[in-house]
RNA sequence: AGGCGCGUAGCUCAGUGGUGGAGCGCUACCUUGACACGGUAGAGGUCAGGGGUUCGAUACCCCUCGCGCCUACCA
């Protein structure tokens, strides 16, 4: 093996980008990179949940894309043939928000640039910017095949979202719907239930007197929003409420607007509850709007709040375009004019906010489309009930039954621009049952002024003499009545067709687009290549692993498996592993308003890569929240530093050594696994135990998806056996004068480096590329080998080396504690208790004089305890170091006083435990045993102890 | 209101029905020929509090307190 020199230290910078560069020129992302054994290879594939285009890195993809990684490097080094897809989310509301606020500094907005110029601009924007946070992802060390990457946009899964719709459409699922939805009025656009966050605000209740109508009296309601008093159509109480029974039935006065509404009952009011007594508003609450469609006839709807926010002409001249806020103070002010303000108190309650900007949520009646879901939920319940799918930790499941059983219909239209848009027609010129054009039914809003119109129906601008095209490329909102029938075009995508029941060739397609989760929902197959029966969608569907934070379960994942069992009838991943959420140090979650996000690539500049994925595999424990803590980065970087010199050191040691010359490390990793046992020394022997059982139990926790176990196993085996005791001790083997034994601790060193590395790749991507690259080697990367897995344990080792352990660390004891200069050599004497023992040690003794740093070392059954010298006490032997006129004889007594208060403590403990018939008697047997076996050890060490401390009791006097 | 989770060393976190663990920090000694991004030794915890189950509880059950999150039609 020829020689290498490696640097004192690791520079992670000058590592990383070059690496990931040949990486990708090899193709050795692509599932395609070795056809031969691959066509035998079982697959496993993940798609990675699609982050918006418009996003940059933030903790949270990079713990997910972490995750991802160790996945697809551990699956291909376990012989899985391995697609990781990638790809971005078109984002709807955001990017269109990006993308307006940009206009906004032109002067310019979405209307003035129309509809086709806008997307145009949009798609500038997503070619120039959208491609950052893959760059981001690269640096991570992603291993995603990229030549597969997706957008939801592309025209393959824009032919999916399409295939999908026009396939619900036809069977009724997706249907159009008059109902109060969430509506952001800063958006402009309606939102699903999910994409409104509520949260607790401070607010009033106001208390408001509305008259009777025979003036007997007034009842009082209480309201946290007295600015939609003005659309009131009835006062509800609860119909056992006796407080009210006279009244109900009688109509009340509604102040402001003078209009007379009833007082109905409905169960859901809670009589304990402010007054008792509710007025009831229809058009903007969810809760009215239940209860007025129960009364029968069912309660009127008014409308006083318009899309914009603002008042409507409805809410009357007083109030009639004052923002909402505004209206609230002015209707207050106008009630208590008139005495009708009965108290206001404060009040928490929650209030929906819009989730992409924090605007209050105004609920509006409008139509628009929905997905029934009842029956898809259903399967996709069953699905992860009966286990087909998993989640992981499985306390997600319940939340996911609660939702999934409590799901409401899917409000999937959007009225922005920047998505998939409806591919649905209408048709003005149908006559409809009523003898009525439909045109009548579609309401346009120009985006200005133009020859006099500001708005109006299809119908009447006809008439006004505008043509079809101006009106429709004049039109800021077209508003399509629930009565108008929509209908689908053989091809949607041709703007020429006709109206398949009149023949017209003025139609119209929807205005609104999909919201963006319709076309995620698709992702797993839809990024395979379906509609289309691919190769991929054969080989990879379903995929295997879905990672993703708890977040998105409903948004995301409920839905991906309602639309895989729909259209592929088939589950579209195995498992779903549920990740942390990544808060700040304090436990709060990080958000750019707070300012308390840690960029992770300013991380990774700092620290390298590899330290800052291995820190967050590291935290990753299950069903616990992480709070970052930057020192455990840097603490991580150390050991890319530790492991760094361990390499340097094997190469620094191996350069004599001429028998190696010439061989790959798989022709040494051959000759180390079959090798007689025997013909190694004890140390080596341990060392590949302890790898063994390291890479048993790696393999176990990542089967189980416990990254933070595996990382830490691997960890404490690198820093703390390998480096700690192993290198330590081959320092010795290596200068023996044994050749042949040497050369194997050599190859012994080579070998658990190997592994080592291969253990640590899928956490560490980047150093273990380049230091196994500096090892002669017959595959091209370290990816390409296998991941460590059954080797063999060998118990015998593991008990010998306890014997060279409790010597060593019995002599480091008594020399840390006795404040004794490491540099100083020391004598010592070993009285071993048992023949195995004795052999093992003498067998061994230039390791002990080495590494304790002694200049003699006796060993024999019959050692006598020297005159004034310190002790240490272990199970088969005792360690005694001569130190007479050397150290302080009251401080070794201190310290076997010490030792020995420790002990007793401990025999106490037992002995209590033992005297317990109970114990005895329920316990079981080999727990007896062990709790007997260990009250022995303890009473003799217990007894040396005193008998030593005796002698150096003698020595003070 | 309901549900879920958390409370373990100064800090950030693992963990388990049978003598409390890691990283960082701290103390002492050491520039030993892989590494001071290092080594060796050490200090530090009634495992939030109370009750129960058990021979035995930090772990399982119940309650209380504190913190966080999710869900809900809190007018």
């Amino acid at each position: 093996m020829p020689v290498k020199e490696l640097p004192k230290g690791y520079n992670p910078a000058e590592v990383e980008d070059k690496w990931y560069e040949l990486w990708l020129q090899a193709g050795i992302f692509t599932p395609e990179f070795s056809p031969d054994e691959d066509s035998q290879k079982p697959t496993y594939s993940i798609v990675i949940p699609p982050p918006n285009v418009t996003g940059s890195l933030h903790m949270g993809h990079a713990l997910n894309a972490t995750i991802q990684d160790i996945l697809s490097r551990w699956k291909r080094m376990g012989g899985f043939r391995v697609l990781w897809l990638p790809g971005t989310d078109h984002a709807g509301i955001a990017t269109q928000n990006v993308v307006e606020r940009q206009l906004a500094g032109e002067g310019l907005d979405r209307y003035k640039l129309g509809r086709k110029e806008f997307i145009e601009r949009v798609w500038l924007w997503k070619e120039e910017y959208g491609g950052r946070i893959i760059h981001q992802l690269k640096k991570l060390g992603a291993s995603c095949d990229w030549t597969r990457e997706r957008f939801t946009m592309d025209e393959g899964l824009s032919k999916a979202v399409g295939e999908v719709f026009v396939s619900l459409f036809d069977r009724g699922l997706i249907y159009r719907a008059l109902r109060l939805i969430n509506w952001c009025p800063r958006c402009y656009t309606a939102l699903s239930d999910l994409e409104v966050e509520h949260e607790e605000v401070h607010g009033k209740l106001t208390y408001i007197r509305y008259p009777l109508e025979d003036k007997s009296s007034y009842i009082v309601v209480a309201t946290t929003r007295p600015e939609t008093m003005l659309g009131d159509t009835a006062v509800c109480v609860h119909p056992q409420d006796g407080r009210y029974i006279n009244i109900v039935g009688k109509n009340a006065i509604l102040p402001l607007v003078n209009r007379l509404i009833p007082v109905i009952t409905d169960k859901t009011v809670d009589p304990s509850f402010g007054t008792g007594s509710v007025k009831v508003t229809p058009s903007h609450d969810f809760n009215d709007e239940a209860i007025a469609k129960r009364q029968d006839p069912p309660l009127p709807f008014i409308t006083v709040i318009g899309d914009d926010g603002k008042m409507t002409q409805e809410a009357g001249r007083s109030f009639a375009g004052l923002d909402r806020y505004e209206c609230r103070k002015k209707v207050v002010e106008a009630l208590k004019e008139r005495g009708l303000i009965e108290k206001i108190v404060d009040h928490k309650h929650s209030v929906g906010h819009c989730y992409r900007c924090k605007t209050v949520i105004e609920p509006l009646a409008t139509t628009q489309w929905y997905v029934n879901v009842a029956e898809m939920a259903a399967n996709a319940l069953n699905v992860v009930k009966d286990g087909r799918i998993r989640i992981i930790p499985d306390g997600w499941k319940n939340s996911y039954y609660s939702w999934m059983e409590n799901i409401r219909d899917w409000c999937i239209s959007r009225q922005i621009w920047w998505g998939h848009r409806i591919p649905v027609w209408y048709c003005p010129d149908c006559v409809m049952e009523n003898g009525v054009l439909q045109g009548e039914y579609i309401y346009h809003i120009f985006f200005a002024k133009t020859r006099g119109y500001y708005e109006g129906t299809y119908a009447a601008l006809k008439e006004a003499g505008f043509t079809h095209d101006e009106i429709l490329s004049k039109s800021k909102t077209i508003k399509v009545g629930i009565n108008v029938v929509p209908f689908i075009l053989n091809n949607s995508n041709n703007v020429n067709g006709v109206c398949p029941k009149c023949g017209s060739s003025h139609i119209m397609q929807d205005p609104d687009v999909l919201d963006t989760w319709f076309s995620s929902s698709l992702w797993p197959f839809s990024t395979l290549g379906w509609p289309e029966n691919t190769k991929d969608l054969k080989d990879f569907y379903p995929t295997g692993t879905l990672v993703t934070a708890f977040d998105i379960l409903f948004f995301w994942v409920a839905r991906m498996i309602m639309m895989g069992m729909e259209f592929m009838k088939e589950i579209p991943f195995k498992d779903v592993y549920i990740h942390a959420i990544v808060r700040d140090a304090k436990g709060d979650k990080m958000s750019k308003s707070k300012g308390n996000v840690v960029d992770p690539l300013i991380l990774i500049d700092k620290y390298g890569t590899d330290a800052f994925r291995f820190t967050l595999a590291a935290f990753a424990a299950q069903g616990r929240d992480i709070r970052f803590a930057e020192d455990r980065v840097e603490g991580y970087r150390h050991f890319v530093n530790k492991l760094w010199n361990a390499t340097r050191f094997i190469h620094m040691n191996i350069a004599d050594f001429a028998e190696l010359d010439l061989k790959t490390i798989e022709e040494i990793n051959t000759e180390v696994e079959t090798i007689e046992k025997t013909h190694l020394n004890i140390t080596d022997r341990w060392i590949l135990d302890r790898l063994a059982e390291t890479a048993e139990v790696a393999n176990n926790a990542l089967e189980d998806y416990r990254f933070n176990d595996a990382a830490s196993v691997i960890y404490q085996f690198i820093w703390h056996e390998f480096c700690d005791w192993y290198i330590e001790l081959s320092k010795t083997s290596l200068s023996c004068n044994k050749k042949e034994l040497a050369l194997w601790t050599k190859r012994c060193l080579l070998y658990v480096l190997d592994n080592t590395l291969r253990l640590l790749h899928p956490f560490m991507p980047f150093v273990t590329e380049e230091l196994w690259n500096t090892l002669p080697h017959k595959n091209k990367f370290i990816m390409e080998t296998n991941y460590p897995k059954v080797l063999g344990r060998d118990h015998y080792a593991q008990r010998k080396m306890n014997y060279l352990i409790d010597v060593i660390s019995g002599v480091r004891n008594i020399r840390g504690e006795l404040n004794i200069s490491p540099t100083k050599k020391l004598c010592s004497l070993i009285k071993t208790l048992t023949r195995e023992c004795e052999n093992c040690l003498t067998e061994n003794k230039d390791y002990i004089i080495n590494i304790a740093k002694l200049e003699k070392l006796d060993i024999a059954a019959d050692v006598d305890k020297p005159k004034g010298a310190a002790v240490s006490i272990k199970p088969e032997l005792e360690v005694f170091v001569p130190l007479a006129g050397i150290f302080n004889v009251k401080d070794e007594a201190d310290r076997i006083e010490k030792e020995l208060n420790k002990t007793e403590e401990l025999i106490k403990n037992l002995d209590k435990k033992l005297l317990n018939e109970d114990f005895l008697g329920r316990a079981p047997k080999a727990v007896v045993d062990k709790e007997k076996a260990k009250y022995e050890e303890l009473i003799e060490k217990q007894q040396k102890l005193i008998e030593n401390l005796s002698k150096m009791k003698e020595l003070q006097e």
